[in-house]
DNA sequence: GGTAGACCTGGACGC
DNA sequence: GCGTCCAGGTCTACC
């Protein structure tokens, strides 16, 4: 199968990889210097594909070995339409940043752009595994969950899908805590068994308005404010900073000289970028 | 509303 | 090799 996608322009398949590091949690995967992005995706069908995507002029293509239904190809061109952001407009955030010297990297490189998952269950689930822990703790964890929940690529066993949430609520916490998640278990376990049993909609929170997308994430256990903020800036919103410990470091040597800062010191040093604190801080040259 | 302590894991460090 | 300490967000109990 092959799809070809347009992009809203300027776009770059590399910007949207390097984006963050979702590129490097299962079941995504960088190859050719970071030119494919590949993705082991299983299908509402339950046929389980490998996705290779590439850049193209205008957009990007998706290769997958076999022959798709028609009702495939639309899943997979959604999917990809959805990681990809392929319909997002940064024009706005392009002319808002113009003359600021710490950020004229960010249109020319055409980023803007935060690879997501095609689902905001796996999405929330990553998310919850970054609190807390340190990045390869991260990686680790979500790697388990997906070997051992998720539905293997028939043509290459060894790669999984990610579980949805059905296979994930069909296990049991102790199993997850024996996967390395320790005490986020029963919280992925809980949001499993909310999404899969219909009590929570998260494929809603794509289209809601900012409050109420802040409101349905803070009553999710194991979310709290930066959990929450970090999930809106992938569904969107840019208006408030995920700040953990990083963001804050990395705000206080900027601006106040090493001294400890908080959350409001954080919001308070974007504030003038509005609607865009989130980017401009995601894309702010640290580098001085 | 604010704060302290517990939750888990891996890595760094000292012995 | 072993034990201790620390970093990393969220939740809950308490004031």
């Amino acid at each position: 199968m092959h799809l070809t996608l347009s992009a809203c322009l300027p776009f770059s398949l590399r910007a949207v990889i390097d984006s963050h590091g979702w590129s490097q949690l299962a079941p995504f995967a960088v190859e050719a210097h970071n030119e494919t992005l590949t993705r082991i995706e299983c299908l509402s069908t339950g046929r389980v594909v490998e996705l290779c995507i590439h850049e193209t002029t205008g957009g990007a293509s998706v290769e997958a070995k076999g022959r798709f239904t028609g009702a495939e190809r639309e899943e997979v061109g959604y999917k990809v339409w959805w990681m990809l952001g392929l319909g997002q407009d940064f024009s706005p955030f392009y002319r808002r940043i113009r003359n600021a010297p710490k950020l004229a990297h960010v249109e020319p490189k055409a980023m803007g752009r935060l690879l997501r998952s095609p689902s905001v269950f796996e999405d929330a689930v990553k998310t919850i595994l970054t609190t807390n822990t340190t990045w390869q703790g991260t990686i680790r964890m979500v790697e388990a969950i997906v070997a051992a929940h998720g539905t293997p690529l028939p043509t290459d066993p060894s790669r999984h899908a990610f579980p949805t949430p059905q296979q994930l609520a069909a296990t049991h916490e102790a199993e997850l805590r024996g996967l390395g998640l320790g005490y986020r278990a029963p919280y992925v376990l809980e949001l499993a068994q909310h999404t899969a049993g219909g009590s929570v909609d998260l494929e809603a929170l794509k289209e809601l308005p900012d409050s109420e997308v802040r409101q349905r994430l803070r009553a999710l256990k194991g979310i709290g404010e930066y959990a929450a903020t970090s999930l809106m800036v992938l569904l969107g919103h840019y208006d408030h900073i995920p700040t953990d410990s990083w963001a804050t470091k990395l705000v206080s040597q900027e601006w106040y000289g090493g001294e400890p800062v908080g959350r409001e010191e954080v919001e308070r040093a974007f504030a003038p970028w509005g609607e865009w604190k989130a980017l401009v801080y995601w894309f702010w040259d640290w580098s001085s």
